[in-house]
DNA sequence: ACCGGACCTGGAAGCGGTTCCAAGTCCGAC
DNA sequence: GTCGGACTTGGAACCGCTTCCAGGTCCGGT
């Protein structure tokens, strides 16, 4: 079936709309876009008619005409993670309500990357850009700029465009005051460095915890904090890494379930149990974390999509979008973590 | 930013191109396009203005005048469901190699769904359409091909048209026919309704777990079968069924590793221990299975996504397409199977 | 030296809409 | 009973690129 073009009688055009409506091209096109100064008798005759007819107006002609493609390039580091594939359909469900076609690009990497930024295959393809979890440099953003469209960031800050995500500082926060609550003293934090999504930006879940810690008046050791790529298996090697120290932490903070929840797996594997021996926390509220009984600091990522998807309709019709809308998460309590064995002090 | 409506002096028109060039429009077209009938010097002229202006060419333009679109449209029914965004990523990567444009539409519900069938939003948008896991009923897929596009589908059948997938007879096999080696006789099996996958067609996996059973001389139980939606609940909740059984199970057959998940949880919230008490198994070898020790059937998921792009583009350039692709599976034993405690036969 | 043909290249006609501009219609107001 | 203006509508000029067609060049063959 490949190759061949299309019905009996080849597609229907506005012009044969415009006929079978008694009307003029240009009369139909101003009744099927909603143009004002167009008689109601007239609009419905040529609704009617592009009805009858199957009538689907050519993106590309309309498109070289107004300027306009009515299309949304978004662009994602990943798409089988969870967190992208949910602020995607996020962003979908928006962007297809309202008519948009979405334009996916993945730029998975370094090289795929640079010709993105340097061919700018975007540039006349859309009318906005969505940065999903995908954050740029300055170079990046300034080339980005050139193309002259729209663009709006999610899960990351791109400039001074509209952006949409949560205060990474506070949830770092929240996870780590709530095992300082518990009474932990000793706490690891897995680190998860991921060049793509932030390549700019500091560790806000880094500073966190280093500010959470000195609030609390506990030292901080170097020791207790493992850097390691992102990815559960990350997760697993970080935390045989912390259970081999001397003095091994009561309980650990990662960046993210993922990791978190291979930590998990090193704990279960060594014989030692969560939270009895060590307790642990993520952020995201992965469906996995509840999946495996996991606490973490949960954001919504399906309305970061959607926020996002809005700002772009908003900007769109020219209407004012907010700067810089930061989502709420919230801690959220399971089995993982819990007060340490023996009190901080005693060792 | 927004509005905001390109550089300094207008984007770069092919004329400007092929005013540097110092050539006409129509021979900078055959040169940017690769023509033959192009004097070598020429076409490197060209390219060389091109470059130097930063030229991309209108999509819209070359789209209406040839009446290709250099797009493809991808169907799917969930983004943030692990198979589909891996099977996306492979599909995306070898379009975007060959700098086909990928435009994104998610059928999330019966609405979406039915609006997409009647308005053919991809009418004219697209080249091509792929449907990732997504299948259609006739009477849909009717109107698909009226769209007069190439089909290709991923994961499902779909009518005729080229597709890939794995054998999901074979796959249930390996995983019944693993639990029958072990010496497992009482195997329940969780069942997933998903309409959004296959409308169409019966469940594959069903009928393995039937013939396996059958093949082995081992009589069915229907009580020993569960129907639940897909989701790590539900595998939850069908567990506790099973469980609740007078005489349960010493094994579970799930269709596929995330429900098999759920399962596993309610397992282990019960107390039983896996697989002492009770053996899992699961179908997809997610990235959760590896985490959570989960035997499994794997299957390749990028690998599917990747050959779908494959066949679409070998259609596009009308070379001929295979019509039914089916990728391997393999078994994956972990640590969620071992033989039953009690030599079945035994009670 | 002449001729046919293979190669290159330019001219120009669209592709299918959108939108500016102007013309026409019809109404109420002066 | 005119005249001005608001509302409708059609004509036509693009939007930027592809491609058919034809003209021109240059080469080898006879």
């Amino acid at each position: 079936m490949f190759g061949h073009t299309g019905g009996v009688s080849g597609p229907v055009n506005l012009a044969d709309v415009a006929r079978r409506a008694g009307v003029s091209p240009a009369t139909a096109s101003r009744a099927l876009s909603d143009h004002p100064h167009v008689a109601e008798a007239t609009r419905a005759r040529v609704w009617e008619a592009a009805r009858e007819l199957e009538y689907v107006a050519s993106p590309e002609a309309s498109g070289l005409a107004s300027g306009r493609t009515g299309r949304v390039a978004v662009v994602v580091p990943h798409l089988s993670r969870w967190w992208f594939g949910a602020a995607l359909e996020g962003l979908v469900a928006q962007l297809s309500a309202a008519a948009k076609d979405v334009l996916l690009y993945r730029l998975g990497d370094a090289d795929a990357r640079r010709t993105f930024f340097t061919d700018l295959p975007a540039r006349r393809r859309a009318d906005a850009v969505v940065l999903l979890g995908f954050g740029v440099d300055d170079e990046e953003r300034e080339r980005l700029e050139r193309i002259g469209v729209g663009i709006v960031a999610a899960g990351t800050r791109v400039g001074s465009h509209p952006s949409v995500s949560i205060d990474d500082h506070a949830a770092g926060r929240q996870a780590v005051d709530h095992l300082l609550n518990l009474g932990h003293r000793r706490i690891g934090m897995i680190e998860t460095t991921d060049p793509e999504l932030d390549p700019g930006q500091p560790g806000h879940r880094s500073a966190a915890y280093r500010r959470a810690l000195a609030d609390a008046g506990v030292g901080i050791d170097p020791a207790l904090v493992v850097s390691v790529p992102w990815s559960p298996e990350g997760g697993a090697r970080a935390m045989g890494q912390l259970l081999g120290l001397s003095d091994p932490p009561t309980a650990v903070y990662a960046h993210s379930d993922e990791v978190a929840v291979g930590a998990v797996g090193t704990l279960r594997r060594t014989g030692l149990q969560v939270p009895r021996d060590v307790s642990v926390i993520g952020i995201d509220d992965h469906p996995l974390a509840a999946l495996t009984d996991l606490s973490t600091v949960a954001q919504p990522v399906f309305e970061q999509g959607a926020e996002a998807g809005r700002m772009v309709l908003a900007g769109l019709l020219g209407e004012p979008v907010e700067e810089r809308v930061t989502v709420p998460t919230h801690l959220v309590i399971r089995g993982s973590t819990a007060p340490p064995r023996s009190p901080s002090g005693e060792s």
